[in-house]
DNA sequence: GCGGCGCTGTGATCCAGGTCACACTTTCGG
DNA sequence: CCGAAAGTGTGACCTGGATCACAGCGCCGC
């Protein structure tokens, strides 16, 4: 209890709640743990739960019909997901598994609905989640519409390099191991051909590869990359 | 202001004010018209307002750096737009233009969050419209990762049929005048293709041309034509 | 310490769709 | 009512990226 707790205050939108309310959301919410690659939700299901991510890592993605599939997100410890079908009363928008072992705290949505209708500072704090999440959203449209393959692989490799980067004297580390298949998923392409524009990309003397991780030496040569070529 | 006090009710996130606050926040509120064609706000400006469409139609989208762009939304009476900025303090993330002769009431950003804190319904259903946006949001990235062309356009004309159509003996007939270049940035294509593919589903009795609007003849026709293609 | 499986690298081929170029048609403002 | 401007239709061409097909390679488990 005392562990839920204390994770309940580093989460943002919880913030605003007082100790004894923290504690009482806690013992209300649900345990759970996922393994690695185990499915938390399918897209379409109905959904009447929010997840918060206690340890552990998380990729939301949209299926494809055909094999492959489009990572929209991949969300750490303190994050929160699975509050789109609550809050518009929709299915699951997506598909969500855990990306390693992860433990989760599941609240019911009387208990969400709860605290957003009782605090303001709570409601104000989703909101500016969802819009957040909005943002990135359209972004990720616009570069699937304007950018070629190469530049959305550049584009992706800075950002990852912002989220998971660690300064190196030879250039910024990414943390998270990360396969080609992966990377692919995430800009919606085929792996051979990120693997041709990694090729090129170190090549350049642009990246390394540092066992299954990425070493990026040159963020410029990255943002030179990116070409607005379509359209 | 009796104008606005009406029009204010219609707005869900509004409904759950009482009337003296709805005409106090009609009072506060500014008033701006746009002309056909003239921009309300830019991508990447700072933003410190909420519009809400009384009359007309606005269109968002995301500039390109070379000249097409993509549209985001078309949004008409009733419907709200500008608020990211406010609830999360970024930038404007896409550019608005008004579509025709369009009339707005222009709420600040403290106005704006005074109801939401005051309110949780209002803050509810502003947190449902952010929601049922992302979800949007996310089906195009989904779509353009996974759709051709073809695709695409047959899925945007049923959406455009589910929003606009109206029912007619030989099928559905859209509202809404269409240029294909419009058409094609919806679906973040070139004009060519469109056109392209237009003529085939005519020349398959799918949908016909009516003047500057579109007849759906045949839906199941262009749910048909929906191939998962690519990837 | 070795066998296998998941990852990586790369060539060959093909085609959807972008680009360019131009003629035709509709619409709309003066 | 006419002329310009906006929108439509289509051909020729070229190219980025998907697809298919393997060949190394390295890491992991037994």
């Amino acid at each position: 209890m005392t562990r839920a707790g204390d994770l309940l205050r580093r989460v943002p939108f919880l913030a605003a709640l007082t100790l004894p309310e923290r504690r009482a959301l806690a013992a209300a919410a649900n345990r759970r743990r996922f393994g690695r690659g185990e499915a938390i939700f399918q897209k379409d299901e109905r959904g009447e739960s929010l997840f918060i991510i206690e340890e552990g890592s998380v990729r939301i993605y949209l299926p494809s019909p055909q094999g492959a599939d489009l990572t929209l997100a991949v969300l750490g410890g303190g994050n929160f997901f699975g509050e789109m079908a609550l809050l518009d009363g929709g299915p699951r928008s997506a598909s969500a598994t855990a990306l390693r072992e992860t433990a989760t705290l599941v609240l019911g949505r009387a208990d969400f609905t709860a605290v957003l209708q009782s605090r303001p500072q709570s409601a104000m704090a989703v909101l500016a989640a969802v819009a957040q999440r909005l943002r990135e959203a359209d972004e990720m449209a616009g570069d699937l519409a304007f950018l070629d393959v190469g530049g959305r692989v550049a584009k992706k490799l800075l950002e990852l390099a912002a989220a998971h980067g660690v300064q190196r004297p030879e250039g910024t580390l990414l943390e998270l191991p990360l396969t080609q298949e992966g990377l692919a998923n995430m800009v919606g392409v085929t792996r051979e051909s990120v693997n041709r524009h990694l090729s090129t990309l170190r090549r350049l003397g642009v990246i390394a590869r540092e066992g299954r991780r990425f070493l990026i030496r040159d963020p410029n040569g990255l943002r030179r990359y990116i070409r607005y070529s379509r359209r």
